[in-house]
DNA sequence: CGACCCATTGAATATAGTCAACCCGGGTGG
DNA sequence: CCACCCGGGTTGACTATATTCAATGGGTCG
């Protein structure tokens, strides 16, 4: 059973879809067995054929892959809400890892609730698969940050996404974010070398794009970061009513 | 109605997950309608909502999108049995655009039939969705390598996997395949200068690991650069029946 | 034949990575 | 309480990888 936290699914749920109230209420009596996972430990492995979600309820996530040459590319951080092993429904091997990035607290979700809830509401299945594609979405936009941006719009376009996908599940306040990532992690998620991240962040820094506080990120010019990074939030396929307009 | 050529879907259906008699037929059955699209034209753009899947009879298509700058970022490359844009079924409107690389003979399918289809045949449903979330793991493998990896390797790895994907549909013949793709769309791919590709290609031929002919490539040293690629076929998610031993 | 695109080459340049320090703050153990 | 350690943030100098620019040659197609 989901309380309280519960809500924060439903967020995520209806900022993708309209949710009927009778939906909202089934997916709150969700069955999650929580979890409170030490920061920078594997939730998940690849390999694995997981019979339950993931689903964040507190802290930030991550998941990952190493290459045999030592690298590790972050694939995407995630935020409360958010539903990261979700494919494991269909797709029983994991070819991926996920780890929690903070101290994370998890609800694990069982796939026969999850399927189960699908066939009393099939219309929340689809919102499910709709969750499903647009992570898949987000994906391809990553593949086009890295294949054709340079490293300061690569780290734009990172703070961008971050805070519009914090906001949409209502966790930034006015211009500002948590954000508990350090630069070897960004460095891990953007492709790039820790000191580069350094520099690009005070070069963004320095033009007055982004503040940093301890684990905090301010965005106080929305509109020139968007530009450089050439964000575009469309690829995260957010229904208009939770839109707001760029602060 | 798919003829002939529908043995093609079938068979990367196949490649993914067990059909049975009946449902391969079913699929077969399947109400197409045929049209040749012309090499370098666009198939569906981003923002449009289809109502149709398109589906590869023969040639090859491609998925990209552009930056504001400029840039082109090309997604995937399709080869013919593959559905580029299944997920329009649950995620109305298109991110991305998909195209024609090589004069095409598509197939489109009415989103109407396949969810007839899904009904009818709950477990090919789940094949569908299995497609969608194969295409994503491919997408995360991008990531990786976009990120990860330098020249030489991105270029041999989307080597290795086109061969991978292409023998799972029977279009390999021995160490050879063909591959019509230009240097400049391979640079488009795989977020590099063509110039540079071209360096790349000359490497590989010099270590005697390709060996190129008019649009086709032969791969002569399997291991070698599967090696140089870090290229391990996991995240194809094919079944064990169609996983030859690399030639 | 001429136009155009692709493949190829060389030289100059730019972006990003590597190496090697240093500082700082938090946490640990004495 | 303090010394120490460790990891993260920062800096400078050097290197490497990849891009840009510019030019050439070969095919194909009107």
């Amino acid at each position: 059973m989901i309380e309280g936290d519960g809500h924060l699914l439903v967020r995520r749920l209806t900022s993708v879809a309209a949710l009927s109230e009778a939906e909202k209420e089934a997916v709150c009596r969700l069955p999650v067995e929580r979890r409170l996972v030490p920061a920078r430990t594997d939730i998940v492995k690849e390999g694995e054929r997981p019979t339950h979600c993931c689903l964040v309820l507190k802290g930030f996530a991550f998941r990952y892959k190493l290459t045999r040459s030592g690298g590790r590319q972050i694939l995407q951080i995630h935020v409360p809400g958010d539903m990261p092993d979700l494919q494991s429904l269909d797709l029983p091997v994991l070819d991926h890892n996920l780890a929690a990035l903070t101290p994370t607290l998890t609800g694990e979700v069982a796939h026969d609730h999850i399927h189960e809830l699908s066939r009393q509401f099939p219309r929340l299945a689809s919102v499910f698969w709709r969750l499903n594609l647009i992570d898949a979405s987000v994906m391809r936009e990553r593949v086009v940050t890295l294949g054709q941006r340079p490293a300061l719009s690569r780290l734009a376009h990172f703070l961008c996404e971050m805070f519009v996908r914090l906001r949409s599940v209502g966790l930034t306040e006015g211009h500002a974010m948590r954000l508990p990532i350090t630069q070897p992690e960004l460095a891990d998620a953007l492709g790039l070398s820790y000191v580069h991240v350094n520099r690009m962040m005070q070069e963004l820094r320095g033009k007055g794009l982004i503040e940093t506080g301890r684990d905090t990120v301010m965005l106080p010019n929305w509109s020139d970061l968007a530009n450089l990074a050439e964000f575009d939030d469309a690829y995260l396929h957010l229904t208009p009513w939770e839109r707001p307009e760029p602060v």
